[in-house]
DNA sequence: GCTTAAACCGACCCGCCAGTCGGTCTGCTT
DNA sequence: AAGCAGACCGACTGGCGGGTCGGTTTAAGC
């Protein structure tokens, strides 16, 4: 079994280096070769391990983004807390280089969202299918947050969702470029407005 | 003069006909051949008008993408009413497909703006300036509108511009693909919830 | 009408890059 | 030790697309 490991290794080593390259440069301005040449491996290991180049990215949607995405927003809403401080709090760390998220700014999700739509509809679908657990776990926990009185009663929570997720992704591209450090403050405190107009009104504490 | 009328019509039907075409499939995916094709154009009247592909596309920019934002999004700005609710109509406006808006879903500024990121650093420039623009009209918008009382005099006026900027983006990027009209609807719900957030408390009637 | 320069044509060039294929190396099996 | 399969090599192919260039058409100026 000494084989299926070199396989294991050598196919998690191409897929950890193709999210790297592919997120500093994108996917269609990346080729092969340039991911190849940095881990020193040919052509021929390459297509040994994978069909396409699309097969590969998928592989790399399933086995890295959609474990990322977990960690950072969908995992840290699994408390009985006010959800309301726990999203910004999981919104704030997904947005900080470094620490728990090795890539700068968090996951490029917006990025490849917009370069493969129009481009490549099943790439697309499955970054859509990331999205939309996003969606489906954020509007899960507001809702249990308006029943536990956290959150006002007449607060549509697919609306907020819908918004939430809307103003990350915007984020992400204003960030994108940007070593403006104020943006990300700027954005959390807005968030904080936003969210103090949906909270429920009979604060007590 | 014929001959100059002859050249200005020209390139703004190529013009015209490649936003029209870039939008829907993106920049680096559609081929000069394809929008020659479709005006019944060969490559060297092409070249005799533009120096490249890229100057074509900067040319596009200043000529009608810059217009298209101004009268989409900055000139609504310029009243002396309450800003919010003209904010609020202007992005309800720009995210409306047809109408004044002939392309669907508004500018796609978003998908130039990371499709160009990391590829053409002189085009995303272009791309920033217009954003830049946008923002420096709201940021002085909503300085007046605290002026006159209409908001909050504790709101960070360059963090509430970001903070729309980010959420009208990311909208975009949410639309992208979706015939869900529900969206836009929500969009706008929860930016109304927001701007209450942050509107001066002594509303009188 | 003749000249001249513009607008325009389209075959061609060339670099890039995904994908191929015949071959070599490595280490497990018997 | 032989045989075999899976990991890996790298030169090659073929298509696509931006850009070129010598030539043709059109219309303005005289």
């Amino acid at each position: 079994m000494e084989k299926n490991l070199k396989k294991r290794e050598t196919m998690h080593r191409l897929c950890a280096k193709g999210l790297e390259i592919f997120q500093q440069k994108g996917y269609y301005n990346t080729s092969l070769d340039d991911i190849l040449k940095e881990l020193e491996l040919s052509k021929g290991a390459f297509y040994h391990h994978f069909k396409s180049k699309e097969d590969y990215f998928i592989n790399i949607i399933q086995n890295l983004i959609v474990q990322k995405v977990y960690a950072l927003l969908v995992e840290p809403l699994n408390t009985y807390e006010n959800p309301l401080p726990i999203i910004l709090d999981s919104l704030e760390e997904a947005l900080e280089p470094g620490k728990r998220n090795e890539m700068a700014y968090g996951f490029m999700l917006n990025d490849f969202l917009t370069e493969f739509n129009k481009r490549n509809a099943q790439i697309s679908k499955y970054l859509k299918d990331i999205l939309k657990v996003w969606e489906v776990n954020l509007v899960s926990v507001l809702k249990r947050g308006k029943i536990d009185g956290h959150i006002a009663r007449h607060i549509d929570c697919e609306g907020v969702a819908t918004y939430i997720i809307a103003s990350y992704l915007g984020m992400r591209s204003l960030l994108m470029d940007n070593t403006n450090k104020q943006l990300k403050y700027q954005y959390i405190q807005q968030l904080k407005h936003y969210f103090r107009s949906i909270a429920a009104q009979n604060v007590m504490a």
